[in-house]
RNA sequence: GCCGGAGUGGCGGAAUGGCAGACGCAGAGGACUCAAAAUCCUCCGAGGUCACACUCGUGUGGGUUCGAAUCCCACCUCCGGCACCA
């Protein structure tokens, strides 16, 4: 404990605070005391801050300091405030580094993690984090993924998951396949190497049945950022349109031959999905996906054979990522097949081209290049017709000229007309605006039996295979008589041999013969078990749900737990999870209220999205730091590549943890990119050691007025003497209510850190200069506020303050202290004068005055006066207590 | 190309219709010291002035308003996301 005697003998202006030996000693007091835990029976109070838990590198960085900081002084704040909070944390453990370090250094998977763990987590703790870690959830022990594979076989019940073979996404280097929402411009979300197609059977979940719930709840998730909801949208990318069957004509079908519908009737359909019914009568020709299914039927036998199979088999080896990139040159071939338009019996040719995908809609569409910029393209590089069908509304001649008028219009476009307008060469549905007739022409089809009103996503299926050891293995065996077969609930979990290998080729669970060899659940027979393991994104889908109940041991999270503090009110993490974790999660979440296990829509009410920690870094081709061309620093993100990054615990060392939250929080706000500055770190730490000093200083003054046992009063009932005293007052409250206000409504803690520090700068101020005259009463209440609204931002140093200082109990069960609204009224307040919006002057007058008070001492002023030059205004605005405008 | 966000001192940033630049950093001057560090005090948008006064000033141009960094329109720049989804 520090000897404040020996402090007051050195010169005040020596003292540095005892950081390392006053945050060490906390950390140890909340951990033997168990101050963290979570409160039981929340109720109404419950609040549920969770801020994304970590991959388990061994290493804190500043990014984890920043989420877990920003975390950690909600969760202080609303303690304070009277909530039940659960603030918990563990790891998201299953992965390739672990893998990868197995290969390396010999060491199993497991042993490694677990180390990395211990080593995180004291690193956590030197932080001073409010966590409850007696509910530390680590998704790659079996108590964890024992649940991943019950929630498996629970969704398989009703139909969530499937086995298919698909093209999916392979990379090499992690030599796994990939999800959708996992591949970034061609390349892995991870590694960052390219990705290669491949052809598999995969596990997948049925995440597009949910596509539409998706979609609609982002409208209920009114505190997450419209950024992250329209990224969301975008991704779910909903588009309402109709299904329309073409007649198909035979092989033997030439231009000008007629058309025989009992034979076109004999012929299966070409259906493709439009969302422009609205331009059906202006398709000239229909294009199929490469490597659409029916492609090789159409043709096989004709004269075209071999052409358009050479033109597929090259399509199928083209990159997949060039072929379907945006700006890639539409190419295709003829295929030598006809079909007919339903609306009006049009024959149109049928090409294959490269810009027509397989996965979407039917893989097939009508071609429409009058209307469609693609369209347009592909028609003028191969010489098909374009014809105009929508009329540019404020174009009257398209509207009513002739048809040659209108053919030689649509001749001479230079680009796709893609807007609304009106009707034109339609037949029935001429003059009426394009919008309107979507709908008209699709129920039309649909009436007739030629089409259906339908709904598509670009949203997929979530493909869960991972051909990789360490993951959750995947519940389920092939058995030669009965096929795959989930495994029975009771063999749950299905571990992870301790015995596997890792050489660095294959998966290792599959070389493991006691793992792979099963027995069947339905015959008992001999059986093979699927040795794929789940993508780590299923276990970050619901560890927010198992910290409600984290020893439960027959379910995931009991319904009650579950309810009780579901959902998550304050979510915390890093934006590059916009699309894939938040959109996983919110899936599961969604499933398991459809299995009864928990009575909540979505996960995460309120979603802070922050900003990355970046900092200067050295170009490598000067060797000097990276400038712009204005001479300005640039900064970029904190990376072991441009070997930028700042340790957290060298901080720590040097500076204090306390020193390391504030500067976090204090530079930059939370959504926004945090530039380190070691100068701001500094002016951090400055700022904590002149509160340590000014406590210290009080500290003779303080203990005596809590010495007398008197009921510390809030000041205002006192009825101070002096203009300094009064003002004290008023910024006490002041600041009670700006830091309420910024921390728990706004978050934006920059500016609750800096009324804090603008209030000490007025207690010192107020101490040094009143000397004598400063009430010991006002000063006791004014530190007590200090330390209070210190504490969420660096807990250390308030909470020895508190104890060095002789307030009672422990800063931790302290209640936030509302304002007192009447210490903000103050008797007289400034006005400024403005003659036609300039400001002129500023008077004194009282809080009171009438608008006609405060109009007559404008005009009285002398300022004012010279400005009007005897003119009289012509208006006066006066805005009470604030100001008044005189215009003339 | 489409969608989203942002442009304010030397720098990070405050102010969301009413005093632009809170708070912090950097910088300048001073006090203490033999000296330095630490600490404390003062100044710190630009022009202008001995000092005031005054003028200009929130990416650019227009608009609404008594009054605009803030609201509206157009444009420019930067950042992020998506990218032939029919």
């Amino acid at each position: 404990m520090t000897d404040n005697s020996q402090n007051s003998q050195a010169s005040l202006a020596e003292i540095h605070y005892p950081f390392a030996e006053v945050e060490s000693r906390w950390q140890q007091h909340w951990e033997e005391e168990q101050t963290f835990a979570t409160p039981v029976a929340p109720g109404a109070d419950k609040y549920y801050v969770l801020e994304m838990f970590p991959y388990p590198s061994g290493r804190l960085h500043m990014g984890h300091c920043r989420v877990y900081s920003i975390g950690d002084a909600l969760a202080r704040f609303l303690r304070m405030n009277g909530k039940k909070v659960l603030h918990p944390m563990g790891f998201d453990a299953f992965g390739l580094p672990a893998e990868n370090a197995a290969i390396l250094h010999k060491v199993h998977p497991s042993q490694w993690t677990e180390r990395c763990i211990d080593d995180m987590k004291a690193q956590f703790k030197m932080m001073g984090f409010s966590l409850d870690w007696d509910r530390e959830a680590v998704t790659c022990r079996p108590d964890y993924y024992h649940w991943n594979q019950w929630l498996f076989l629970k969704m398989m019940e009703r139909g969530l998951v499937y086995k298919k073979a698909a093209a999916i996404n392979w990379c090499v280097s992690c030599n796994t396949v990939l999800a959708n929402e996992q591949v970034e411009q061609g390349a892995c979300w991870r590694c960052k190497n390219p990705v290669e197609v491949k052809n598999l059977e995969q596990w997948f979940f049925k995440i597009t049945d949910y596509a539409e719930q998706l979609l609609a709840d982002l409208d209920k998730l009114n505190d997450w950022p419209e950024s992250v909801k329209t990224m969301q949208r975008n991704w779910i990318g909903r588009s309402e349109g109709a299904v329309v069957r073409f007649k198909l004509l035979p092989k033997e079908f030439a231009p000008g031959m007629p058309v025989d519908d009992a034979q076109t009737s004999q012929l299966p359909d070409v259906e493709i999905f439009t969302t422009r019914p609205d331009t059906l009568f202006g398709v000239t020709f229909m294009v199929f996906a490469p490597e659409h299914p029916r492609v090789t039927e159409l043709v096989e036998g004709t004269p075209r054979d071999a052409e358009v199979k050479a033109y597929v088999q090259k399509a199928k080896q083209e990159d997949r990522f060039l072929r379907t990139a945006a700006d890639r040159e539409k190419e295709g071939c003829f295929i030598g097949r006809y079909a007919v338009n339903p609306l009006n019996g049009d024959v149109v040719p049928i090409y294959i081209a490269n810009f027509v995908l397989m996965e979407y809609g039917t893989g097939a569409i009508m071609a429409v290049p009058a209307h469609d910029q693609r369209d347009f393209e592909f028609a003028t590089k191969y010489d098909i017709p374009v014809r105009m069908v929508i009329a540019p509304p404020d174009d009257a001649d398209a509207i009513a000229g002739s048809d040659e008028a209108r053919a030689q219009a649509s001749a001479a476009l230079k680009a796709a007309y893609v807007e609304p307008g009106v009707m034109v060469g339609s037949g029935a549905f001429n003059g009426r605006p394009s919008e309107e007739a979507k709908g008209a022409i699709a129920e039309y089809l649909e009436e007739r039996g030629f089409g259906k009103r339908t709904i598509q996503f670009k949203l997929r299926d979530w493909l869960i295979s991972r051909q990789r050891f360490w993951g959750t293995p995947i519940p389920i065996v092939y058995c030669p008589a009965c096929g795959t077969v989930p495994v029975a609930e009771s063999d749950l979990p299905i571990r992870l041999p301790e015995n596997a290998v890792f050489s660095g080729s294959g998966n290792p669970l599959a070389a493991v013969d006691e793992f792979v060899n099963a027995k069947c659940p339905k015959c008992a027979g001999p059986a093979r078990r699927e040795t794929d393991t789940m993508d780590t994104f299923v276990d970050s889908s619901w560890y927010f749900l198992r910290y409600c109940d984290p020893h439960n041991t027959s379910l995931p999270f009991s319904r009650e737990n579950g309810d009780a503090w579901m959902a998550v009110d304050q979510y915390i993490g890093g934006i590059e999870h916009a699309i894939l974790h938040l959109l996983y999660a919110r899936f599961f979440t969604k499933v398991l209220r459809d299995l009864g296990l928990v009575d909540c829509d979505e996960p995460f009410e309120r979603l802070l999205a922050q900003g990355m920690v970046t900092n200067t870094f050295v170009d490598k081709a000067t060797g000097q730091n990276a400038v712009d061309e204005n001479g300005l620093l640039k900064y970029a993100k904190m990376s072991k590549s441009l070997g930028n990054g700042v340790d957290p615990i060298d901080i720590i060392k040097r500076y204090g943890a306390d020193t390391a939250r504030l500067f976090i929080l204090f530079a930059s706000p939370a959504e926004k990119e945090l530039e380190w500055n070691e100068n701001g770190v500094d002016g951090c730490s400055r700022f904590l050691n002149r509160v340590w000093r000014l406590a210290l200083m009080l500290e003779p003054q303080v203990r005596k007025v809590l010495s007398t046992g008197e009921n510390l009063s809030d000041g205002v009932s006192a009825g101070a003497a002096d203009e300094a005293t009064r003002e004290m007052i008023f910024m006490t409250h002041r600041t009670l209510q700006r830091v309420a206000v910024e921390i728990g409504e706004r978050h934006h803690f920059n500016t609750a850190i800096a009324a804090v520090m603008e209030f000490q700068n007025a207690l010192y101020s107020y101490v040094t200069k009143s000397g004598e005259a400063a009430d010991p009463k006002v000063t006791t209440f004014a530190l007590r506020v200090l330390l209070l609204s210190l504490f969420p931002f660096a807990p250390h140093i308030a909470s020895e303050l508190w104890r060095v200082s002789g307030f009672t109990g422990r800063l931790d069960d302290q209640r936030y202290p509302a304002h007192n609204p009447s210490a903000l009224v103050r008797s007289e307040v400034e006005v400024v004068l403005q003659v036609n919006g300039k400001i002129r002057s500023k008077i004194m007058v009282s809080a009171e005055a009438t608008d006609e008070q405060l109009r007559e001492a404008a005009l009285a002023d002398e300022k004012v006066q010279a400005t009007l030059a005897g003119r009289e205004p012509k208006k006066v605005i006066v805005v009470k207590g604030r100001l008044v405008n005189l215009v003339g």
